[in-house]
DNA sequence: TCCTTTTTTGAGTGAATGCTCAATATGCAT
DNA sequence: ATGCATATTGAGCATTCACTCAAAAAAGGA
């Protein structure tokens, strides 16, 4: 019974992440999510209630995004080490027309978004802390597989690879980086790797 | 002769720097401003000129500040390594209501900047670039000093503490960070002062 | 076909935005 | 003191902002 919607919403949630992972979220007005989705305001609150609530489920679909990928760089590689190092090395791969940004949209989000917000602040940071767990659950696998000493801080590393993943897309931003990301990704996976102690004593390159 | 301004000129900036820097640059708004610098909006535009004016002169007066700093510390140090480990370090402890942000003022503007912004985007990327060749300097010093094997390339090894130091202040960012903070900044440490080779072969922990 | 239910429309809301400018105030040189 | 040059004031400009709502349109069930 009753009218059925014309558009199809996760499509529009695809369409506003886009613009809002392009532009952010105050610089993206609901002129840009008018035009950009082809729906009048008044459908848009209809589905969404508010600007910000669109926001937020764009940016929750943008991190289940980032979270698949990441589950699947480590389901295609032959150990967990290896899987997150090639999904730092296709982070440094990203061609810059392909995605709407070089940079994280959850930094961008957690850089524009006030201490005390009340709603996308906890939610930036939880969705990070899923993603460190991530990191951190593949660590703890690499430890356990024997890629990594037993005296190896699962938590502590992963920590530090979303802080250098932070930095390399931060710095990917930029448009004097193009060649230099895949470099500078090339470094980070090399120091992942790097973790494994070798069976006989160290022989650098 | 004719009537003198009422205010210091870089009092004013400094305090412009401040909001800016907590705030980013589209958050913040004049009547902000009119408040935190007890200035009139006439008074603001004759001693600026715009919105983005007054944040360009902020944001050079952030990055003379940052570049600074990292002289200071490489100074004070008994290395070119030690003193870019003593600064990444002293990133790692600085207290949150020490400082208008956590984050790097840069980054902030770099990633809510559109990519065709005719001025703030350019200034923001110069600025970047020049603290890059800082630690460019540094690493290169470190080199002719033996830090460093030959082989060593300071150009690369600058990109890639810039994007960690840029990783490091964004995860800083993060209201839950609060005591991972240094330790990620000392990990970011110890990986700098373990790119000097050691004298016998390597005897890790 | 008609009725009910839901969606879509888009002009319009009040508030906030960056900014202007004529009027006024103030300091310096004479 | 007087005149000039500059600084300050603050009401108010046009525009944009996120958002609302009554009316119209469209789909399914009877």
């Amino acid at each position: 019974m009753g009218r059925q919607a014309s558009y199809e919403r996760d499509e529009v949630v695809s369409k506003a992440q886009a613009l809002f992972w392009a532009k952010g979220y105050r610089a993206t007005s609901l002129k840009d999510l008018e035009t950009a989705l082809n729906l009048r305001p008044g459908s848009i609150y209809a589905a969404f209630g508010s600007k910000e609530a669109l926001f937020a489920e764009a940016l929750r679909r943008y991190a289940g995004q980032s979270r698949d990928q990441v589950r699947q760089s480590l389901k295609a590689a032959k150990s967990p080490l290896a899987g997150l190092a090639a999904h730092v090395r296709a982070l440094g791969c990203v061609r810059p027309e392909a995605a709407p940004s070089r940079a994280c949209m959850l930094v961008k989000t957690l850089l524009e978004t006030p201490d005390d917000d009340p709603v996308l602040r906890p939610q930036t940071e939880e969705m990070m802390q899923g993603m460190e767990a991530e990191f951190a659950a593949a660590f703890a696998a690499a430890r356990a597989a024997g890629e990594l000493p037993d005296s190896a801080d699962p938590e502590r590393l992963a920590r530090r690879l979303q802080a250098e993943i932070f930095g390399l897309r931060a710095y990917a931003q930029r448009s004097d980086a193009q060649g230099k990301v895949a470099e500078l990704a090339e470094d980070i996976a090399r120091d992942l790797e790097a973790l494994t102690p070798r069976n006989g004593d160290a022989a650098s390159v």
